[in-house]
DNA sequence: TATGAATGAGATTTCATTCAT
DNA sequence: TATGAATGAAATCTCATTCAT
């Protein structure tokens, strides 16, 4: 009860002292760092100015540039996928209202945020970094992909969808969100794109080829 | 046929055709280190001795490295896609067809040609050279997209195809095409892609979507 | 056996004496951690580790990582030095049988324990810090020489050995053991050194040589 | 016979073209500046700036600060042990001749140049580096201490010597010279060493201790 | 006393670009 | 036109030292 541990009980580590904070921080600004100058040309004092921070703290929490990187990438978008699959997997309605409703939802949001940038770090950066491709891979696409599968399947079990080859490549639901990613970083300051619009135009057109058509067979 | 000719050509570590050729030749060697390395990754000297010619010389035909990107990244789409929409502008077949036949064709083949490591490149320096984006967006993507464009409303003036988002958004038929170049780029390692199959599989997808059912009315 | 003493027996990781043994537990440590990686390679974390204790503890006891060096320098070998230098003044038998008997057991000894990291570090160091050297001078070399020169000196007044060279520079009688130290340091796991055998025949080489040849005279 | 070609000719490369010494420039700078401060402590800037190039250059030749050390030790050494060694072997005088006449000269001024830093960077990178160590020992320990046994075996064959330890430990015959080496870099600013005189006395011991004496027998 | 998060100066290394030849 | 040695500006990373708690 001395004032000094008043004072740390009263008010939290008033200067800077915030070990457990400081790697979400870090990871926060180099984001957008990289966001605005890609990831070879971001300074890892650039991301130390925007954390806050000094260049030396950087270290001690990320070895190398490298390690924020995969920090980047794992932390941003891992927690977003498995929220979808989670939610395919407890949807009980039809498929076309789950894609036209919080399907299309997530994805606009997640092509209208910062995430984007995560394809423009893989592109860049990728192919120098198996092992960081393939945790994305098994981590996030595996994951993503598996639940569009089975949203797919359960609706073509149940009569609402056709086959069609979308089942074999459920990447197809997916290619306009990466192209919305690839367009914003590349083009937009040139030709905006009206991203939900473009979204719903792609759900409306997959879902119209999958829907089986009024008293038709279920020929593929 | 001169003396030196025969000797060139017998020593050269790759090309070794004439000077006139030279800015092309050394285009192609920065198109395949940058694949390799990436664009901050590549260094000068690799490129320089990819294509056979020494360090200084290649500042004789591009005064700088970016010079390099800007004419590796003008000179290995445009042409193609200039082609595309001319045969465009020529067909005068079903639009379905044309889908299903020369489009498909061409842009399978873009698809898995090295052209893909553009996408990368843009997504990873585009956002440091607006120059270098307008002048892609006004030569390739305005292009391309208008004629895309043309070709879907001839084909619904002609009752082809009802209308649909696709004709305000015709980057949707060119979305798996980079997100082919993303995959391969990024995931190929881990899980190739039957990139032909997959194609086939999107335009089956828009065409399927497009097409006025039997016997239906014009609504959107 | 207060509880405490009981706890910080049992957990810390290595020394957990008492406060008052904390400078040279920690000098200890830096002894091994400099052995181990020399001085410049050594981090000041790194003995920190070793010792049991915070870095910031450290600088609570040595205000640089210099001093940490100095005090490490200064620890293991003064007291050695000045108990040869007791014995030699103390012996009353022949200094061959002191060359033989103690002084080739404690030079042995020293060249075979962590001491010989002393050279080590003065090699690298010493150069930089005079203080150092000076220091080390002052009350080692001085000291060890001094006691050497009286033994020889009183061998000479009792007619056992004849003048020489060695008389003029005492170092003679310890440049193998200098030598040891390097080997040991330098060479030692591509082709060991057996040290003992080693000064045994260095003992035999200077003894026989200052040995005055039965029945002749005095001449140098 | 163009203006160009008569100077080139006549002056050879004018400005700093110099790409066949530069190696050797670079290191003879690099022993000088790691004979100031140490390996360590020495900056490749500083070694640059000694040799009077760019910290770049450096590079060039020399792909690490390490490569450089190696190029130093490599160097300056092993000429000169060959030296001996060669020399040792065309001797057809006696050995007492070869140690007090070519054998002292040449260790006097091993011991008083600048070569005696090689002793102070093994010393001090050594342990570190094991690959440098090995080639060290391999190509001038082996060398030169291979040389000193023949040297004494023909003396004890011819009877111009006893067999005695020196004959298991021809190190004992460099003794001196390293601690010389020791000795000036560590406490020369406080007591100087006369090498010469420091080897001349170990050497009249050693000759001493190993030359038969006069009608004795053959006992070691 | 004791901690360890935080700092920042400084070191190595890379590489686009220049320029003497 | 052609070379490649040379430069120097930056960028990553390390670690002794400080200091709020």
């Amino acid at each position: 009860m001395s004032q000094q541990d008043n004072h740390q009980a009263a008010t939290g580590p008033r200067f800077k002292r915030r070990k457990d904070q400081r790697p979400e921080e870090i990871a926060e600004a180099a984001l957008e760092v990289f966001a605005e100058r890609g990831f070879a040309g971001a300074r890892v004092s650039d991301v130390a100015e925007r954390a806050g921070v000094s260049k030396g703290l950087m270290y001690l929490y990320y070895k190398t540039k490298q390690d924020l990187l995969k920090a980047v990438i794992r932390g941003f978008i891992e927690p977003r996928v498995r929220d979808v699959a989670t939610a395919i997997d407890r949807w009980d309605g039809s498929a076309a209202d789950f894609l036209r409703g919080p399907f299309l939802q997530t994805i606009s949001q997640l092509a209208t945020s910062r995430a984007v940038i995560i394809v423009r770090l893989m592109m860049a950066e990728g192919p120098k970094h198996p092992d960081l491709t393939k945790y994305y891979y098994d981590h996030v696409i595996t994951v993503g992909l598996g639940a569009m599968s089975r949203l797919l399947d359960r609706a073509v079990d149940q009569g609402e969808f056709r086959p069609s080859g979308i089942h074999r490549f459920p990447q197809l639901l997916l290619a306009p969100v990466v192209m919305a990613a690839v367009w914003q970083t590349v083009f937009d300051r040139h030709q905006p794109l009206e991203v939900h619009d473009f979204l719903t135009a792609h759900i409306d057109t997959v879902v119209s080829a999958m829907t089986r058509p009024v008293g038709e067979g279920n020929e593929p």
